[in-house]
DNA sequence: TAAATTATTGCAAATAATTACATAATATTG
DNA sequence: CAATATTATGTAATTATTTGCAATAATTTA
């Protein structure tokens, strides 16, 4: 039997089922399940099937969604929302990014801080109502459902009556030269919208994200005062280091 | 079974009873309380629930406590979302205003209905990120905590700019002088908003809402083309149909 | 065609994750 | 405050994954 016919039939078998087994396929198809393993690994890899213990399940209906990026990495995303943290004072108001880091983040919140917090993430939004002392602005406009934030010209209207302490920015990609990218053009504007609406900008992105870069361009690096990252590699950091910005 | 499949099946059951209780998933299940408590926790990390003493509840559109909400009205309501489903069609603009009774109808969605919903409600979007098929905008502003909507001047300006075919609305108090009446003036502004918004205007009520009324005024009860609600009172619903009400 | 290279597969040991169970600590209820 | 139920913690058993390696099959190259 061809890998092809394997992939074939494990992909109609996960349609047919919602999942599949390694133990299972590994019957069904009459190899080992090391090779099983290896096929679903193939499969994950270009995306057609989430790999799980055990097996196999398949894509949320929007790909790559913020539901399926929660979770991993958590704990570097938790190292660095400890870091964050700090900067967050009573009274403050803050501008916080969708994202999955900014999302870590807000669970983090204690539950004296007393915070106004500007979102256009409704994840963080609903996070938040179940905080006793924040006030919550959610920006308005068209939801993205991938990432569950809101964009569009609503959004920005809405962001350029705000002036705010800081804001955090969950970031995809940052780079000295090419600055803060982003896979989307709405979102990379809504993003420009909110570092211009904030006193201080932090961003939080993982040491994995520095040094890489999107399509589409957020705002120059410069613009940014502090990056909070999980593990502070000299030699990656350095450049922003020569720029001014703080990186911890 | 794969972790995952207890995953959804979890959210599942919690999306359905509002509630989920581990001695019942432990059973459901065929694992350990001890495996369900840490399917509860990982599920709380990722906020797609509350994890309380002996259970989990949603991330309650309702404010009630975990004792109180225990399946109040959560029949009625769904008989009434059963029926304001006949009302809709793939392509309508719909304007969803906040309350359990538009939250019960929303999930109700079949998957296939194509329909853009302006609403005001987070618990609502964060429910339509999950439909294939919807777009969803959300009117920007300040978010009440209690009733877990947007308010405010944002909010008004971004109906402004609406036409919906059908709006939806989820009514404290309705009475045949006294019009539909609200316990906040804010979300009162906001509801009137929405009616001036919509086509049709669609209420959903109880019938237990019927013939009472709160200190702020919506709107007149005449603005109403439709009541739905759980149980037709010949008695109670006359005076509407008096005055060219539809009552369902 | 033969030899060399590459890819695929299965196996086994080491590693890691998951789960159930026992027990101690904590919270809730009457 | 005692009785009960729930949660936390440590541990052991089970199960899955990773890794290195050898055997086989397929492909390329000489």
């Amino acid at each position: 039997m061809l890998k092809e016919e394997r992939l074939d039939y494990i992909l109609k078998k996960l349609q047919a089922d919602n999942k599949v087994l390694q133990a299972e396929l590994s019957n069904d198809l009459q190899v080992s399940e090391d090779t099983v393993r290896r096929d679903l690994e193939a499969l994950a890899q270009s995306g057609l099937l989430i790999k799980v213990r055990g097996g196999a399940i398949p894509h949320s209906p929007h790909p790559y969604s913020f539901k399926e990026r929660i979770g991993i990495h958590e704990d570097d995303k938790r190292t660095i929302a400890g870091k964050a943290l700090s900067f967050l004072h009573d009274g403050q108001t803050i501008i916080m990014d969708g994202g999955t880091s900014t999302f870590t983040l807000v669970k983090m919140f204690p539950a004296h801080l007393k915070l106004t917090v500007i979102t256009n993430s409704v994840p963080i939004a609903m996070q938040l109502m179940e905080h006793p002392s924040t006030e919550v602005i959610l920006t308005g406009g068209r939801v993205f459902k991938n990432s569950q934030v809101t964009s569009g010209l609503d959004t920005i209207r809405m962001l350029e009556k705000v002036r705010a302490d800081i804001c955090f920015l969950g970031v995809c990609s940052l780079h000295p030269t090419a600055g803060i990218t982003g896979i989307d053009l709405g979102e990379a504007e809504v993003k420009y919208s909110m570092i211009q609406a904030g006193n201080r900008v932090i961003a939080l992105a993982t040491i994995d994200k520095m040094g890489t870069a999107e399509p589409f361009k957020v705002c120059d690096i410069t613009e940014l005062d502090t990056i909070v990252t999980d593990r502070v590699d000299e030699q990656l950091i350095q450049p922003y280091l020569n720029l001014g910005i703080k990186v911890i």
